[in-house]
DNA sequence: CGGATCACG
DNA sequence: GACGTACGTGATCCGA
């Protein structure tokens, strides 16, 4: 019986554009740029490895468009007429496409006045009819016409950059329609790109709705007479031409003539010498390095290999920079030790001191550093050259006899010195928590590096080829050594089923731990020496890396919280939210889920018949506070009713019942987790709980902060910057009116109405505020408009004033988008680099949104800095000046949370002021000064 | 697991 | 030519 073939069809041309936006301008030693190149190589290097896989290719071609000029050009003279050339540095790119295919010793098939839709479609039918399953590598949505199967022949679509398959059920999701029906919507749709005119004013909603409703595009043409008067049927009398000539040019060729049999589409694997020498030639290292590995060939030893030490070519590897990796082996986890006796842990800490650097990890039963316990950690002092060491293994539901391992206490009280020592560097994947498990134990880890903090240094904002643009070390590890880690999944499982670290067996566990030593070890020396080559040095030693161990500090201080308070809060807004909802009911005439936005929508639009309901992308009315603000004043008490038990069972779920699941039992304490690598622009982050978003707004919102109490005998110190990022917009922009405005300590939105308007009341001042907030944010005249309440025309007036008054600002928008335009990153006064990758994005919504971002992100980030510069000098300050009980417990943007003994208060206080007014300086003198404010009380509520 | 909603700066 | 309209976050709920 003969196997199932299975041939996939690439879509080469489709894939290097999109690889070409998608991944930084790399170049080879040569200076060719080959970012493209790269992105290509990799995916035929993943669908190679697919070979032996049930789902994997038998046949394999990749199809390119030779010319765009088809038999659609002669229908329509303007098909694809208004293509931009392609950027100018992807040019020499395509025919290192076709040597890149040939290096693989793969078909690759170009038709002059054949359009590589055609023959993919031609080739795919061909291998259906003869039996054969079909892969057609692309996401090009007018190749979704082909899915689905005939006589047990499927053909379906990979899109290799989101690792997703697409089949009949996806195609649905997206179109709303089945895949044969696919042309008939795209003919209504029209498409820019290709220059397909469509029908003016229809969209993918409409008009998938319209081939939904009435079966094909012809029906629906014909269906637009019976219509009511709407634009749209007006449009679809006037364009119907338009409609079904574009039908016509979307219909795939499935009849080309074969350049080729299909049968010399038949892989045999992969020869490895053109490959290796395609590789070299462009500086692949990283790809070569997986190949010498793959091969395994004996003259090429996976080990050390000073023969290679010659290779200078460049690596490619999608760094965005030509930063050679040293020749390593590749990770080799049988080499691990599992280290089970004290005198095997003497030897390695011996060795550290030695090599005065070590790469270290701890593993625990949790992933909260301050509820788990310790179960082991890892060292790594070069590649392959890595242990683990248990010690609470096999302790807990397991039959099994715990296995020999050193004592925890005797194992800590070994290593502690090394952890300890100034002369040993210890680095870690976010050793944040590192630090705070050990300082569980009196262990006080230093000087220590974090691989995860040096990469957002470098690299916050930076997205590459489908592997996304975060910071943790699966990622990095991935990105920049070209290796797949274990997975935490695949040890201990997921869900219910999964079981805590010391339960895994040992030689598991081994491999698991030294594993993430190893590649911590091997980013640091990757990532470490890009620093100053990227820029990064001094956001990286000046701000982030101080301050890993204060915010480990900030997280083991956690804050009190009153129990009975949350509790209280918590009965009394489920009594009233149980009454709310009953009345909403009566007056709904129905029970339904209030809490479902979707049952919401249909019962307040559908069911009791208001009007402005606006359905959003998926189909349903919107329900949020505004919509209902709406309701509310055309008379709605329904929508009143809603918005309070909205309100209420937040305030409920969010916060007085989960804060007191929060409280730890051994401290009594809420200790959060902040992510130092969490936002983009330079801020932290706060998590589990997240303390960063207590409510403050409302007067019931302000109940919960009022249970944020301290100890008996202190008090809470709440510091804030006052309109931080006004302040440095007036700076960076240099805006004198508000610079004078801030020195003088005037109330600054009244002095920008009195600029804009001339005069200064109520109305004007809160224009004004909404205006230096839409400034800050990057303005455009509809956004702003929407606040405002006005037309467009008239917010486009406001924002001329406002650029004629401050014309600094109008200066600082134009040069920050320019300098990210050609520099790829923004900068903050202390350096912090953000990266856009969309920045020059052909798609305008997606272009106009890294704009706003790329606006915003050198205020937010430059405020971001500041207080993280004053949160490192804090507590030393606060020592310096015989304070020492005083502690610092939370940090929220432009905030800091003090708790503080009752008489510590006036001597704290102007030490608190001068740290944060001063935090800029030395690095940066600030032409605006920094205002705070500082209030004390009996709760996080009055301390505001 | 994604979308909708809403809490904060 | 259509899109969707203020920046940055995280938690919760619903429903596929």
């Amino acid at each position: 019986m003969a196997e199932k073939q299975h041939l996939y069809l690439v879509d080469g041309s489709a894939y290097i554009f999109r690889a070409y936006h998608r991944l930084p301008p790399l170049t080879n030693p040569e200076g060719t740029p080959v970012g493209a190149v790269y992105g290509y190589t990799t995916m035929l290097w993943k669908l190679a490895e697919d070979l032996d896989k049930a789902e994997g290719p038998t046949h394999l071609a990749v199809i390119l468009d030779k010319s765009s000029r088809s038999f659609r050009n002669e229908i329509y003279s303007e098909y694809k007429a208004h293509r931009p050339d392609p950027p100018e540095d992807l040019v020499p790119q395509f025919p290192l496409i076709r040597d890149a295919t040939r290096a693989f010793s793969l078909p690759c098939i170009e038709e002059p006045d054949v359009e590589a839709d055609d023959m993919i479609a031609t080739y795919a039918r061909a291998a259906q009819r003869q039996g054969w399953d079909v892969t057609i590598v692309s996401s090009d949505k007018d190749l979704m016409q082909l899915v689905g199967e005939v006589d047990g022949a499927r053909i379906d679509m990979l899109d290799t950059m989101k690792n997703a398959r697409i089949y009949i059920d996806e195609v649905e999701e997206k179109f709303g329609v089945p895949p044969e029906k696919v042309g008939d919507v795209l003919a209504l749709m029209g498409d820019s790109v290709d220059n397909i005119p469509g029908i003016f004013g229809v969209g993918p909603k409409t008009a998938s709705k319209l081939i939904a409703e009435h079966g094909d595009l012809t029906a629906a043409l014909d269906a637009a007479e019976g219509m009511k008067k709407s634009k749209l049927k007006e449009r679809l009398i006037e364009h119907r031409a338009d409609a079904e000539l574009s039908r016509v040019l979307l219909t795939l060729k499935e009849d080309c003539a074969l350049p080729q049999p299909l049968e010399d589409f038949r892989l045999d694997g992969v020869p490895p010498e053109p490959l290796a020498k395609f590789l070299e030639t462009h500086g692949f290292a990283s790809l070569l390095r997986r190949l010498d590995a793959g091969t395994g060939s004996p003259d090429k030893p996976n080990d050390l290999n000073p023969a290679k030490a010659d290779n200078k070519g460049a690596d490619a590897s999608p760094d965005g920079n030509s930063q050679p990796l040293p020749e390593w082996p590749d990770v080799d986890r049988s080499t691990y030790e599992c280290v089970q006796t004290l005198e095997r842990l003497e030897h390695w800490i011996e060795r550290a001191f030695a090599a005065r650097l070590v790469a270290f990890d701890t593993e625990t039963s949790d992933l909260d550093c301050m509820l788990c316990d310790l179960v082991g950690f890892s060292l790594a002092l070069g590649p392959n050259d890595a242990c683990y060491v248990p010690l609470a293994h096999g302790t807990g539901d397991m039959f099994d006899e715990k296995p020999e391992q050193i004592a925890r206490e005797t194992a800590l009280a070994a290593i502690k010195p090394l952890l300890e020592s100034d002369a040993v560097l210890k680095v870690g994947q976010n050793i944040k928590y590192d630090l705070n498990v050990l300082a569980r134990h009196g262990i006080h880890v230093a000087p220590i590096h974090d691989t995860m903090v040096i990469s957002f240094a470098m690299d916050a904002g930076r997205e590459e080829s489908g592997i996304g643009g975060g910071h943790g070390m699966d990622e990095l590890a991935e990105r920049h050594l070209g290796h797949t880690c274990l997975k935490f999944k695949d040890i201990c499982g997921t869900g219910k089923k999964a079981i805590p670290f010391g339960q895994v067996p040992l030689d598991k566990a081994t491999e698991y731990a030294a594993e993430d030593a190893d590649v911590t070890w091997r980013l640091y020396q990757h990532l470490h020496r890009r620093l100053p080559l990227e820029g990064a040095t001094r956001i990286y030693e000046r701000v982030d890396r101080p301050l890993i161990p204060v915010v480990a500090g900030i997280e083991r201080e956690g804050i009190k919280v009153d129990r009975a308070a949350l509790s209280r809060l918590s009965e009394q807004f489920a009594e009233t939210t149980a009454r709310i909802e009953k009345e909403i009911h009566a007056e709904a005439g129905e029970e339904f889920t209030i809490g479902s936005p979707k049952q919401l929508g249909d019962v307040l639009f559908e069911k009791m018949g208001y009007k402005g309901g606006k359905k959003g992308k998926s189909g349903q009315y919107s329900t949020d506070q505004s919509v209902l603000e709406k309701l509310s004043q055309q008379g709605a008490t329904i929508a009143d009713k809603v918005l309070e038990y909205r309100q209420l069972s937040k305030l409920k779920s969010t916060y007085t019942d989960a804060l007191q699941q929060a409280i730890n039992p051994n401290t009594s304490r809420v200790h959060t987790s902040y992510s130092l690598v969490g936002a983009q622009t330079g801020r932290l982050s706060s998590t589990d709980p997240n303390l960063q978003n207590i409510p403050i707004r409302t007067e019931i919102g302000r109940e919960i902060r009022k249970a944020f109490v301290p100890d008996d005998g202190n008090v809470l110190l709440a510091a804030d910057y006052s309109q931080i990022e006004l302040r440095l917009a007036a700076h960076m922009a240099d805006v004198p009116q508000l610079k004078e405005a801030f020195e003088a300590g005037e109330d600054i939105h009244a002095r920008t109405a009195k600029e804009m308007y001339g005069e200064v009341d109520r109305d004007t001042r809160a224009k004004a505020k909404t205006i230096n907030f839409a400034i800050l944010y990057g303005i455009s005249r509809w956004g702003l408009a929407g606040r405002l309440g006005v037309e467009p025309d008239e917010a486009q007036e406001v924002i001329d004033t406002y650029f004629k008054r401050f014309p600094g600002i109008q200066n600082y928008i134009h040069q920050t988008l320019e300098t990210v335009r050609a520099k790829g990153y923004s900068e903050t006064l202390f350096g912090r680099k953000t990266w856009f990758p969309r920045i020059n994005s052909k798609n305008q919504a997606e272009r106009q949104g890294s704009e706003r971002a790329a606006i915003n992100a050198p205020i937010q980030g430059t405020s971001a800095d500041i207080i993280k510069r004053a949160m490192t000098r804090m507590l030393p300050a606060l020592a310096e000046a015989g304070l020492p009980d005083v502690r610092m417990l939370l940090q929220v943007h432009d905030e800091l949370v003090f708790e503080l003994p009752e008489g510590d208060v006036e001597a704290a206080s102007p030490v608190i002021e001068k740290v944060m007014a001063e935090a800029a300086l030395p690095a940066v003198e600030l032409s605006v000064p920094l205002g705070i404010e500082i209030g004390t009380g009996a709760s996080w509520d009055a301390a505001h």
